[in-house]
DNA sequence: CTATAAACTTAGCCCCATCTAATTTCGCTC
DNA sequence: GAGCGAAATTAGATGGGGCTAAGTTTATAG
């Protein structure tokens, strides 16, 4: 019906979308897929004839109302299977991504859904992603805030990790750092690290602010903004 | 490294090759696959090239000592998913064959090995076919008799079923038989009937000869051959 | 031993997804 | 508003997997 590689663009455009809240150019896609941009074009034709993108030459696709619940599945099957791996396959969090990255194409929703069942349909993945609900409905979007705009002594609790580079994910869980973990801010310096605290332990960890600027924050309740 | 079409093509001639004990033709090979015969021959020489198998034009493939493990790890693949799905996943027995199918190709070895861990390294499938292990061991050859070899009077156990189709096994399963079932012969006709009685229960069932020729038995312990 | 039908392979085409090289368009600066 | 560099598209090739139609080879019957 739709290839696999249909299927990741689809879901490349949904994120990409997502970040930067316009159409999404041949440029970025092409460096977020790892293809050359004649390819992305090509693409992107094809996906545009069958109607799940809006194609405006040079001007970028944006995905249409046929295109956007494709792209939620494959997110909801990615996210399912990254926690089904987790939890009850024992699998590590930094290496679960490839696995769903795969897999989320070939499982049919009966098996997605059952996994949910399984799982008690869970909220959201190991990283802290929202996952879509059967219908495909997607939790509001996150705060937004980030670890990169707290102040310094500010006291947050991390909501949502990139799930990309399993070596990030294994030094935040080495240094005790997932989602739901309340860090305090100990200082950011101007050539742009940021440490932390994590919630009641002693040991300081250090990040890139790069790294702080993708690593989303809730405020803690009770606290003032 | 090596496309899921290709493994599937290693995959029918394992059977198809312990089946008829010979070379397996390219007619055998192009209806089992449901592809005409110039793609088989095209592929066939593609895995030839790789060394996957020996091919003799006009007279057939053989698997070599590169492409048995790789057959074995894709059915290894597939039987633990669908020993998997039925025991861990609610899935009717009927209904595991097309998903294996596909997911066979995508997991990695350490997500097969992992469930396989889950269930206690089961023997054999849900219809009752040997999962190789880890290591790629096949268990022996099953005994060879069916159910089409069986006198009038004689009890035998089940030991495997075939899981191609659907329908037959909800049949099969609605009336008890499943394997390990151990059920009476009851009535052989010479248009081709067998029926059967399943153990302790006084229903009939009745199977064409086709079918009672490809549902394996073992001879029951204790009594005489 | 020859004729013929069945089985198999070859030739030549198609669609998919990708690439490099060449060309066009965009958007900005002066 | 002309010129220029960056971004995007078009052109043309490649490899995977499949198909139909046309030729070969093999097996079998007479
Ligand atoms: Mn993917
Ligand atoms: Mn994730
Ligand atoms: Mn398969
Ligand atoms: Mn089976």
């Amino acid at each position: 019906m739709l290839s696999a590689i249909m299927e990741d663009y689809l879901k490349a455009i949904y994120y990409l979308q997502d970040e930067t809240d316009e159409r999404v150019r041949t440029s970025t896609f092409a460096e977020h897929m790892d293809v050359e941009q004649p390819s992305v074009t090509s693409m992107v034709k094809k996906l545009a004839e069958r109607d799940f993108v809006h194609y405006e030459p040079y001007k970028g696709v944006v995905l249409t109302d046929t295109g956007i619940p494709i792209a939620l599945e494959i997110i909801r099957h990615h996210r399912l299977l990254e926690r089904y791996l987790t939890e009850r396959l024992e699998y590590d969090w930094a290496e679960v991504h490839d696995e769903a990255d795969r897999l989320e194409h070939h499982i049919s929703s009966q098996f997605a859904d059952r996994i949910a069942e399984q799982l008690g349909n869970p909220a959201v993945d190991p990283h802290g992603d929202p996952i879509p609900t059967a219908d495909l409905d997607v939790s509001p979007p996150q705060s937004g805030e980030t670890l990169a705009d707290q102040q310094v002594g500010e006291k947050v609790r991390i909501e949502r990790v990139p799930d990309h580079d399993p070596d990030l994910l294994r030094y935040l869980s080495e240094h005790g750092i997932t989602p739901t973990t309340v860090v305090e801010i100990v200082e950011t310096t101007s050539f742009g690290m940021v440490t932390l605290d994590p919630d009641g332990t002693d040991e300081r960890v250090a990040l890139p602010e790069e790294v702080a600027r993708i690593i989303t924050t809730q405020t803690l309740t009770g606290a003032s903004n």
